[in-house]
Formats: structure tokens, sequence, C-alpha cells
DNA sequence: CAACGATATGTACGGATGGGTATAACGCAA
DNA sequence: TTGCGTTATACCCATCCGTACATATCGTTG
């Protein structure tokens, strides 16, 4: 159902695997930066359109495969639980956000490559 | 089977879109490399150790969705046909390699950001 | 204690992806 | 005319992946 977008597009990405597994990227940036607005996992994963499940899949990994947690969950609670981000979480979050910012100015200022097709 | 690289690793991709649809990437640049090495789809499919007839849709596709075809091939002949890869082929090749170039550099000044995990 | 909202987790289904196999067309060489 | 190597293309099947669905758990609140 989803529309692709039109026309010519130059895009990129950037992450990190462990032994070959994906560790972080887009996605869990993105991730990681509404649970830290939201404090929960489910309003993160509705706002981005993503099932709690593949949230709470990505949460799990960052925090299994890292040295240090990224998310830090509570079970039930006044509003039933929550999620928050730790400091080393968001360091990584705004260190990523930094590097993809330099690629992005490079990418732009590479448009023309369209002009080829 | 594969065994997947060990630690950690920061990596990137840079890609064209073609109304959503994958157009020119990293996979076809190298093939592009290898026919125009080895004059032949079915070599350079070989030698990326992929399929010829993922190779040969990828090569479908350069030449279908681009407005300038990438490689031009030949049936039957001495040696049962081969293909080359057009001036336009190259030029958006090289351009590419460019782009990646610039990226790669980079991503490899912000090393770095795999020391946080 | 019952309800609520969020975390936590397993299982089952369906679509997309990629590989394998098979086959045909083609043009030169022997 | 037969053989050869490559392009070109269809079809089937195994596998992977995401999504959906179904529960269970937990702690505050009323």
């Amino acid at each position: 159902m989803s529309a692709k977008s039109k026309g010519k597009q130059l895009r990129f990405r950037c992450w990190i695997d462990i032994d070959g597994e994906r560790f972080f990227g887009p996605g869990r940036a993105e991730l990681l930066a509404l649970i830290h607005e939201t404090g929960s996992i489910s309003k993160a994963a509705k706002a981005m359109g993503m099932s709690y499940k593949k949230a709470w899949t990505m949460v799990d990994g960052l925090n299994a495969n890292g040295s240090k947690p990224y998310v830090i969950s509570h079970k039930g609670g006044q509003q039933g639980g929550g999620a928050e981000v730790t400091p080393a979480g968001l360091k990584m979050l705004k260190s990523y956000q930094k590097l993809n910012k330099r690629l992005f100015s490079i990418v732009e200022s590479n448009i023309d490559i369209l002009k080829l097709i």
C-alpha cells in the first residue's frame, strides 16, 4: 500500500554491525529518539507505524549486544510501565545523528549524479 | 555458511532509487565494473559468486529504468556472446565510485563511534 | 480485589526473495 | 551441420522476514 516515492532519489544509510548482525542504524536511532520523547516503547512504536514486537526486539538487541544498556524499562505502575533511554543510549544516538548529518551533506552536494541517469 | 565478520563494524551504503525501486547501488556498481573487465555477464556474475539470473536481472533493470543503456550484450558469435559497458554506464560507475570514496573517508574518520558501544 | 496500560514473549501465517533447473535463441568455428 | 558458450527467460520450491494474534506479567489506582 505504501505509495513508493516518485522520481530519482540519491539515498544513503549508515549503520553498525556487531559480529555481522545489525546493532545500530537509522531505524533504531529513530526509535531511541522517540522512546526518549514519549517515555514508552509502545508509543514510540506506534509513532513509527511499527509493531510493538518489532520495536521491543530492536530494544532487546540494543541492550543485549552492547556493553551497556541503552534503554531501561519498567513493568506495571501508574501508567502501566514505561521506558527511558540511558545516558549511554543518548550519547550513541547523538553521535550517530552527527555522523549522519555529515554524510547527508556529502550526498546532498553530489546530487548531480542523478543527472547522469 | 558465510562466516559473518567478527567484531564491531561501522558500515554505510549509498544508492539511487527511481520511483522507489532500486536503480543503482554497490552491487550493480561492482557488477558493472566486472562486466567491463571480463566482457561477459556470466563471468562477472561468477566472479561475484552471484547467479547469472540475478546478474541479468540487475543489468536488465539498469537498461530498462535509465534513460540510456549501461550494458550492450551480444548473443552468439565466437565466444558465444558477450557484453560491454557503455560510456554512459562507465560515467555513472565512476561518479558513483567517487561519491563512495568521499563517504568512506567521512565514515573512516568517525570510527570512534564504535568505542561508545 | 478488579481494572488498566505497558512490558515481555511465543507461535502461526503469508508474501517476498533468491536459487535451482530447464530451455530456447543465437552466431561463429570446425 | 554440429558443437560451443553466452545471452535470455520461464517456472517451481525452499527459505527468510515481517506481521498479526494470543497471552502472561507486573504494579499502581480506584
